[in-house]
DNA sequence: ATAATTGCAAAGTCTTTGCAGTTTG
DNA sequence: CAAACTGCAAAGACTTTGCAATTAT
């Protein structure tokens, strides 16, 4: 698959943007990216980016993976949202979205940023808070869901 | 003050209310409700909740107020929305309102929530997604902090 | 009475930290 | 070589749970 050459590109851009901001480029850091990137539009948690660099760096522990985490959020490379309850998840910073979390399923719905450009606008007018780009989450009911009735199937 | 008079009143219809749905008026719970109450705006966690309690309740447990937390949510009368990092605070459901949460100062901004309406309206158009009355947060910079460029002061 | 609630202590999740040993630039 | 990074184990913050005793209805 060619695309799988795209992605290794796409890695060895973002490592050389890591070392560039003074970080350095190790197999754990080079293994999370290509995860990061093979999750495409997934959710993430530390736990499962760990389960998945250690397929092919058995020995990475969880702790490296949330170090390598902030160190790569730090530079801009990553960013993270809290998707209701604790769990943060991680995602690419280069790939503007927002999540809708549904309440009842845990479903996570992405939706293009500019959705909410209006609304941003808004709020920096009438506040002067600036949205963040990638730091959004909006709690609510799914399609499927929104018809039903019952209690939440789990808090958020 | 005639204020606190109003808010006892305000305190037993909410028992009342969770007493018609079956649950059980004590006195932690009352205690319970006054604190949100007197709170009013501003968002208090579990912990906050438990030291406004003991000083009038001093045997009152921090689970307990976990589990009245629970019970009051359960039966609409309380709500409760994670502010970031890992913390969920907790205000009466009968004060629709959003939070703009300021990533580094932590300044909670509260907005009425029609000013989400137009937002809502197209999500639920274009995905079917309803967005909840309570529970949410934009993350982003306050006024304040909007022009600073140092590095977040603490992650969200 | 009887089902809900509570206090307390213990356990659970998710994340962070201290340290000594490795590796990268 | 110096600074950054890593593995591991231990600690931390926040929340949940099991149980026996208590209390509201």
């Amino acid at each position: 698959m060619t695309e799988q050459r795209a992605d290794d590109e796409h890695v060895e851009v973002l490592l050389a943007r890591l070392r560039r901001s003074g970080g350095r480029v190790t197999s754990a850091r080079r293994a999370l990216l290509a995860s990061l990137l093979a999750a495409d539009g997934h959710h993430l948690t530390a736990q499962d980016l760990a389960e998945a660099v250690q397929r092919a760096a058995p020995d990475v522990h969880l702790s490296t993976v949330y170090r390598a985490l902030d160190s790569l959020e730090e530079k801009g490379i990553v960013a993270h949202t809290h998707l209701g309850h604790g769990r943060a998840v991680y995602h690419l910073a280069d790939e503007p979205h927002q999540h809708l979390v549904c309440e009842r399923c845990q479903a996570v719905v992405e939706v293009p940023a500019d959705v909410f450009a209006e609304l941003a606008t808004t709020l920096e007018g009438a506040y002067g808070f600036v949205v963040g780009a990638h730091h959004f989450a909006v709690v609510g009911r799914c399609a499927a869901c929104a018809g039903a009735q019952s209690e939440p199937a789990a808090g958020s």
